[in-house]
DNA sequence: AGAACGATTAACT
DNA sequence: GTTAATCGTTCTG
């Protein structure tokens, strides 16, 4: 009997990140398992909160274990799971999640793409779950937003993050260890 | 005021 | 591999 890992949302963006993979997300009772994510934090030049609280990022600068939503190019809603002390301004990115739950839904939603690029890329889960802008600063831990920890510790990889021109080489993009739904692979 | 830039994706060569 | 789409935020003058 192994004890489930709880997801500590008063730690660091980059355990809390690590925690993650292998947890279930859903959202209105559709989502799956997460199996890749990134951390945040305000230190972090990368970071939507690294210039202080704004209209825009004010739900990371709020209390821990609530969403923060964001739109991404204009285009895409992103969802991010805010940690740390309130005030601080530290998420987790939710990158990709194997779908498990509510796949008509989410084929729905996502238009004609194959299963395996339901949940591949924070945009796209963005997409499958329906996230609005209405899901900012929503806290996680009741509806519409369901979220279980791994039952067991997930094999976890490491690499550093997608899309970013800024502190490039930190390692704080976490995956499930050969997972097929992940948006990249892992070297 | 105007230009440049994204925590991206889909389509195309 | 490259590039267009698309729009709020941030940088520059």
């Amino acid at each position: 009997m192994v004890a489930p890992a709880a997801l500590d949302f008063q730690g660091s963006s980059v355990d809390l990140a690590r925690a993650l993979i292998g947890a279930v997300l859903l959202v209105d009772g559709v989502g799956g398992r997460i199996v890749e994510t990134e951390a945040y934090d305000a230190e972090d030049p990368a970071s939507h909160s690294h210039r202080g609280p704004d209209a825009r990022n004010a739900s990371m600068f709020g209390p821990p274990g609530h969403a923060y939503v964001y739109r991404s190019y204009g285009i895409h809603w992103c969802l991010n799971l805010v940690c740390r002390e309130a005030g601080h301004g530290a998420g987790v990115l939710i990158r990709a999640l194997e779908p498990t739950e509510g796949l008509d839904r989410m084929r729905t939603r996502r238009g004609p793409v194959v299963d395996l690029l339901l949940c591949a890329g924070p945009g796209r889960v963005g997409q499958a779950l329906g996230i609005t802008p209405a899901h900012d600063g929503l806290p996680l831990d009741r509806a519409p937003f369901e979220l279980r920890p791994a039952a067991l510790r997930a094999d976890v990889v490491v690499g550093p993050r997608i899309g970013i021109s800024k502190a490039q080489e930190m390692p704080w993009r976490f995956g499930l260890r050969g997972s097929r739904f992940v948006s990249r692979r892992f070297p």
